[in-house]
This record gives C-alpha cells, structure tokens and sequence, in this order.
DNA sequence: GAGCACTGC
C-alpha cells in the first residue's frame, strides 16, 4: 500500500481539490485511486462534516473495495468504512467513508436531493459511462453550484475522455495518477482477418509454440464463437506433437456460465489442480466475452489476443426493437483489454486488426449506455425530482441522448398515465419512480392493485427483474434434459408468459422455497432466491407508496381468478400500454401498434397458445422487442379487445411536442398551441405520417368485428 | 421454431 502512485500525488490533489470544487483525476489501473482517494479525504478532515461516498458502477466492486478500505484503516467493516447495495446496508451512525453502487445513490438522491450527508463524492470507473453514472454526472453538475460552500467532487476517467470531462465541468482541472502495469508489446496484424475465429486460433497456436509460459487471454463476442474456438483450439493442441510444448487447457469464460465455473477459471492454476491431476507447466487459454474487460479479472495472463470486436446491446427509438449487434471496440476498450497482458509482468498484445483500423476506425470512446438504451425509466426518474430547473429536453448529460431517444421516453410515460399531457409528472407518474422497476411494471403494480390482485403482479415483477438468470446456460450436456423438464412446468393456461413466471413461483412457494424443486425444474436456485428479495423489497415499498389496502403476501381466496388471470392480464395491459400489438388478419403475425408500425412475432419460447382455429390472440401486450434472426417479442401477454380501446384513443391524441415542452408554466403552454386539431397534432418530428391512418384502420377493424357480433 | 454481451435500483 505504501508505494502505490497515488500517494505521491496527496498533496498535489488536495491543493487542487482546495480551489476546485470538482476535479477530474486519471488513474490508471494500479493507481490505487479506488481504495487510496476515500483515506485521503478522511486523514486530512474531510469525513468531519461529511460522509465521503465513493460510487461504484458493480455491486461486488462496492464489497470488495471497502473491504479492503476497512482492513487497510484496521476497523470492522460496517462501522468507519461501509457499503451500501441493493439488499444489502452495511453502513452505521459511525460511517464516514461509503462505497456503494451508482444506482444506489440515485435512489438516496430521491428523497434527499442535496445529498447533504456527503461532503465529498466520489464517481469512480466515470469512463465505463454507466446509465446511472452519467446521469450522476448531470445531476453533480447542478449540485456543486448549490452546494459550493460544503460538496467537493471527485472524478476518475480514462485518458482519452478527461479532457471531455473537464470542459463539461468548466474546464475543471485534470490530474493524472501513473498505473502500475508492466508495459505490455502491441503487436498488430498486417490486414483485416478474413475470420477472427481462424486468426485467433492461428495467433494462439503461435504463442504457444513459441513464446514462453503465460496464461492466454482471447477476447471473443459471444458464447458461440467462444464454444467454437474452444473446440478447435482443444483438437489443435492434442494434434501437436508429444512434448514439444508445454500442457495446455482451455477454458471458457462469459456470463451465462454458472457461477461457479465462473470462479474456477479465476484461480490460479494451482487450484485447478483440484479438477485434474497437476500438469507441472501448464499453459491454460482463457476464451472469454467482454466480461473479462472489466467484471473480472484472471490471474496470471501474459498474453492477450483481441479481436477487437464487442457484442453490443443497442435501442432503436423508432421502432421499440432491442438488438444485439456485433460491433467494433473503442480505443478505450482496446487498451483496457491489452492492459490485461501486463498485470503481473511484462506482456503482449496480438491485435487482430492492422493499426490504421484502431487509429482511424475505433471510436476514441464506447458510446455511452445513455444513447444505447430506452430512457423511459431515467426520464421518470429525473421528472420525479421535480426539480424547478430541470428540463429533460434540455438536461445538461456529459453525451445527450437523442431527441428522438427522449421524445420515445416521454411518449411511453404518457401513455401508461406517468406523466400528463403536458408532460408534467402525475401523482401515478411519482409513485411509480418510487419502485426499482422499469416504468412498465412499475405501472402494472399500481393498477394490479386497485383490481386486488397486487401479490400476483409482484411475483410477476420479480420473475421478469431476474429473467435472465433463472435457466441455466444452454450447454449440450443440459440441452436434451431441458427438453422434458418443462413438462413439470405451468404452461401459463395458454395465456402467456407472464402468467407462467407467475404459476412457476407458486408452485416453488407451494413447496416452501424447497432448492431441489429448483433444480428438477432447470431452474437456477441463486435467481429464484433473488427473484424472493426482489419480490420482498417490492411489497415493502408497494406499502409505503400506495394508498387503501394491500395484499402482497399472496391471497388464496381468489381461486376464481386463477382460470383466466382475468384482473392480472388487465393490469398488465395497462401497465404495457405503450407495447401493444395487434395479429394480423388470417396468420399469426403481429403488428405493433405503440411505434412505427413493426411486423413481428411471438417468441418461439413463448407459452401462448393458439384457439381451435389455430390462432393467437388479437391483442398481446409485449415485455421486450428483439431483434435476433428476424424481429421477435419476448414474453408476450394476452389481452382483451376492450381493455384495449382507451390505449388506442389515447396514441391518438398523442402530442410529442406538447409532451416535451415540459418545463413552460402550463398557461402559458396552453395558450400558444391551443387549435385542437389532432390529426394535425400526431404528425410531428419523430412520428410517421401513416401511423395515424393505420390506427385508425385498426380501430375501423375492430369496431366492424364487434358489430358483426 | 429460436438461442443473448454486461451491469444495476
């Protein structure tokens, strides 16, 4: 600890820190500016008339760190030094210095909006450009001009993105902390790959003929290639011959691994052992995602091969679809990976790609989650500050999101009642920010409660938050297996997929939570336990935030409604307003009807079911649009004709450019656009002229299919 | 009839 970097730099970052009230520091890995910054502050004073808090973008970075804090300073983690995460509050009376997760002190910034508890904050790993992290950064902004006096801010960042930093923070000054990686060879290829696949395997082959020993680091994009170049990479290295190498092993490494293999990899060689007999110089090959970038961090690699591509989960705002793209790394990226080869000891880095590629084409940095996602849940959020200067439009982000990115948000919170016409919040609107869900499910629970069936919304709520870590990888071991399991499996009632999730933590409460029932079922036990805190921590803020009475433990008397969820299906589809979509006429697609308009169909996995005639419901409500082999929605929800109608004249009415002009006094607002014509009003920026006209086909379909009746 | 990188409240 003595001899880290940033130590030399105390005083010269408490100098600057007197006349600045933020600054941006530069620490590279090895600097220490993640345990060293937070002593700092507390030995010279600062935690005397503050808490010092220190963001992490990770929950087990937030634990790890401050752990190594509380052992550093010699006291009991908890009491001096503590962390805060979902679940989990190990802070005191006595804390003065907090590490905790980004999106933990957002949700403090909600009802203590100055953060007057913290004289000094901390964003730490600002250049992994988290969604909270960059609207922790807006929100600073305004924060340091009403607080001057008492607030200090402290941000770290990557080399190529300080400047940018500063100059958003008036050019506040920039500090940068030396690492303390050993240098690390980049070699370069002479021309693209014709397969990154091909060339890693080459390049790794290569290194283990001729360099000496040290683990291998490839970076891949996702499961498929990785379990592909694993195989290859195993055949390769038995066809060699007999001792004219050292041993080798090969393991994979991304995140649908279970955790424990996750683990496992991260050992030193000696702890693999236990698995297979000891080779004495054994070479390992670790294949991994970008999770081995930043999430994780392996022991002992010397060399590193990148293929310089990442796969990337991007929102298009137009059209609602999620999809999952395989795109090029920033600069940033690539030597973030490169600096993994020198952690140890001198290393190398094989770049799959000619340097021209990385000077000319990479991006300086990635492009921050903010443009990448669907803003509707921070667009809530930030309206639910009520913050007399804000505008969203107009909110001061580091990198904004596109206006068409915000005009998609607003116009979802509309139409599921969040904010008015106005775009004002409403009373359902702030409530809703209150719950640590995305608005749709937020939405759902407040309406399954006045239908009296909030305890079925909340299972359902838990279910979807943890989703993805319920079944395990698909591996081809588990394949065949999974195959019957489901059989054990509610199927919804034919109704859907939000129905199943609902039926499959019943049954697992019908069994008292019993851990064996999970893994007869394929079912991850870790999730559905985080799906339990999950559904416990929603009950209890459902209890605060709503009005009347509840009933979250789950309520048996109502048998009835379990033939056909009736009251949870109309909840979810008010809840889902803004992702509805209609079948088309004799087969079974779809078309969303929220956004221009999108051909799509039911997921393959989906539970739905067919009537007699073989087909599915005219109306589902939809979790998630995905784009993979051709555009699908992902847990899908039958819904009724008649629920559906209001939602239909409400995207009528819609108005984004009244939506967005939020911030003017409502009079005022009202009095410059009050010609009520609204057809002319739903065709603005953003919005395709035909929408309208297809809307209006649909209703036309629908009321001649009721008078037919 | 398909398959998904990584986080977080």
């Amino acid at each position: 600890m003595a001899n880290l970097p940033i130590l030399q730099f105390e005083e010269k970052i408490l100098e600057t820190m007197e006349q600045n009230p933020v600054v941006v520091i530069i620490g590279e890995t090895g600097s220490g500016k993640s345990t060293q910054l937070s002593q700092i502050f507390h030995r010279k004073g600062f935690t005397n008339s503050g808490i010092v808090a220190v963001t992490q973008p990770r929950r087990v970075a937030a634990v790890s760190v401050s752990r190594r804090v509380a052992q550093e300073l010699g006291v009991r983690l908890g009491e001096e030094v503590g962390y805060a995460i979902r679940f989990e509050d190990r802070t005191s009376e006595k804390t003065r210095i907090k590490y905790l997760t980004d999106g933990v002190l957002l949700r403090e910034s909600l009802s203590n909006p100055e953060l007057n508890q913290y004289s000094v904050i901390i964003l730490d790993e600002a250049h992994e450009r988290s969604l909270n992290t960059d609207i922790l950064l807006g929100m600073m902004k305004r924060l340091i001009k009403l607080r001057a006096s008492n607030l200090k801010v402290l941000i770290t960042s990557a080399t190529l993105d300080g400047e940018k930093v500063s100059k958003f923070f008036s050019n506040c000054p920039v500090l940068t902390v030396p690492g303390k990686l050993f240098p690390v060879e980049i070699i370069y290829s002479k021309e693209r790959p014709k397969s990154y696949l091909e060339s890693s395997l080459k390049t790794a082959i290569d290194i283990h003929i001729r360099e000496p020993e040290g683990d291998v680091l490839i970076f891949m994009t996702g499961q498929d290639d990785i379990e592909k170049l694993v195989s290859k990479l195993e055949d390769k290295i038995q066809s060699l011959e007999e001792g004219s190498c050292m041993d080798a092993i090969v393991l994979p490494l991304h995140g649908s691994l279970p955790p424990e293999m996750q683990e496992s990899v991260l050992l030193h060689p000696l702890s693999v052992r236990v698995f297979s007999p000891p080779p004495p110089n054994c070479r390992r090959f670790i294949v991994a995602t970008n999770i081995a970038e930043t999430s994780l961090t392996v022991d002992g690699v010397v060399y590193v091969i990148d293929s310089g591509y990442v796969k990337q989960r991007q929102y298009n705002p137009s059209t609602g679809m999620y999809s999952l793209d395989v795109v090029q790394i920033s600069k940033v990226q690539a030597n973030q990976r490169a600096g993994r080869a020198g952690r140890t000891c001198p290393g190398k880095c094989y770049r799959l790609y000619p340097s021209f590629v990385y000077n000319e084409e990479f991006l300086d940095v990635t492009v921050p989650e903010i443009q990448r996602s669907s803003l509707a849940g921070s667009v809530l959020y930030l309206k639910s500050l009520d913050l007399p200067d804000i505008d969203i439009l107009k909110f001061d982000f580091l990198d904004p999101p596109s206006s068409e990115s915000l005009e998609d948000a607003l116009k979802q919170l509309y139409l599921i009642d969040a904010i008015n016409e106005n775009g004002s919040i409403t009373s359902v609107g702030k409530r809703m920010a209150e719950l640590p869900l995305e608005p749709l499910l937020s939405r759902t629970l407040l309406e399954a409660n006045e239908y009296g069936c909030l305890s079925q919304a909340l299972t359902v709520a838990a279910m979807l938050s943890a989703e993805t870590s319920l079944l395990p990888g698909r591996s081809k071991g588990t394949d065949k297996k999974r195959k019957h399991a489901p059989v054990d499996l509610p199927d919804g009632a034919g109704l859907g997929d939000h129905i199943q999730l609902l039926q499959i933590f019943e049954y697992w409460d019908q069994t008292n939570y019993n851990p064996q029932w999970c893994k007869d079922n394929d079912l991850q036990v870790r999730g559905m336990m985080f799906v339990k805190d999950v559904r416990k921590q929603l009950s209890q803020i459902m209890q605060k935030i709503a009005k009347g009475s509840l009933d979250v433990d789950g309520d048996h008397r109502w048998k009835e409604s379990r033939v056909d969820y009736k009251n949870l299906r109309k909840a979810l589809c008010v809840g889902y307003a803004s992702q509805l979509a209609e079948r088309m006429i004799r087969h079974n697609g779809y078309r969303t009807l929220g956004f221009k308009p999108q051909l799509v169909q039911v997921h393959p996995s989906s539970v739905l079911r067919a009537d007699d005639e073989g087909l599915l419901p005219h109306y589902v409500v939809y979790h998630e649009l995905i784009a993979t082999s051709r555009p699908f929605m992902r847990n899908v929800c039958a819904v009724e004709m008649r629920w559906v109608m209001p939602i239909l004249t409400r995207l009528e009415k819609l108005n984004v450019n009244k939506l967005s002009s939020g911030s003017v006094p409502s009079e005022e607002r009202t009095e410059g656009k009050s010609v009520d014509v609204p057809n002319e009003d739903v065709k603005v920026a953003g919005v395709p002229d035909d929408r309208e006209s297809r809307i209006q086909a649909a209703r036309d379909r629908f009321l001649a299919r009721k008078a037919k009746k």
